[in-house]
DNA sequence: CGGAGCTAGTTGACATGTCATCAAAGTGTA
DNA sequence: TACACTTTGATGACATGTCAACTAGCTCCG
């Protein structure tokens, strides 16, 4: 299921909006945050992304436009991840058609109950890898 | 949920077997198979990959001798990709503590009819991307 | 037969991801 | 303060994935 539902969802974006599931993932996650602005270590953990891959990935993105850096202003080690107009204006414009193939390959694809029932899966399967996480980390 | 299975999941298979998702995905799909040995792009086919990817993988672990490719008898185009005797050994030291990993972190964390309904859904979508990929074929 | 068009698999160039390392700046403690 | 230690983020080398040719062998039909 996810092999499938990935290789088709990450076509119809490309399609669509000609992003990647990285760049369209970078981009959501920093719009959702209060400002557009986040800093990047924090977006690196809220994506489950190294840092290392993210200071790539915000490259490429700054050349092509759509994400700035700024300084932190308090911690002089810190960077801050802006939205760009362009990338404000891109991910508005990529949303919906995304939204729509989600829906059409999964959400439409279950019942209430399923839908129901897979979030509950989601839930218990997370709080179970959070915890093992944190153990880990000791 | 995915992100964080993924992770965890890769992360215990490279510690406890040194393979990669895409070794471990490689091995056993090719042992799964009759005689240990499968046609090249239907091994492609069945694991979702470009034959493109899996040439450059293949070449990769035919280096490190866990797989051979042979011509196949009857098409003069095709390959034929075989586990050899230490990718078989291999796979079979691998093969527990993944499983083990998968039911501790996915199976053992949900009731019996969640895994029922998560089996049910997962049978949902193929059911319908394989439908949709038939058709955008034409 | 023979040639047009398809399919199989490989290859090289380039894009992306991983890993180890580094410099700069923060933190804690004697 | 001063020093060891941690955290942050960037970087370069290398591993892996993608894409667009390309060769060789199959298939079909005149």
């Amino acid at each position: 299921m996810r092999g499938l539902l990935d290789l088709q969802l990450s076509r119809e974006l490309a399609e669509e909006s000609g992003f990647s599931d990285a760049d369209y993932d970078v981009l959501s996650s920093v719009s959702e945050s209060s400002d557009h602005r986040i800093r990047f270590t924090d977006l690196a953990r809220r994506m489950l992304w190294s840092r290392s891959r993210l200071s790539h990935q915000i490259t490429r993105m700054q050349q092509r436009g759509l994400i700035d850096r700024e300084e932190h202003p308090a911690d002089g080690r810190g960077t801050v991840v802006v939205l760009t107009d362009l990338g404000w204006n891109a991910i508005q414009a990529a949303a919906p058609a995304h939204v729509a193939s989600v829906r059409r390959h999964l959400i439409d694809q279950l019942s209430r109950q399923q839908i129901e029932a897979l979030g509950d899966i989601a839930e218990a399967v997370v709080r179970h890898l959070s915890v093992e996480c944190d153990t880990e980390r000791r």
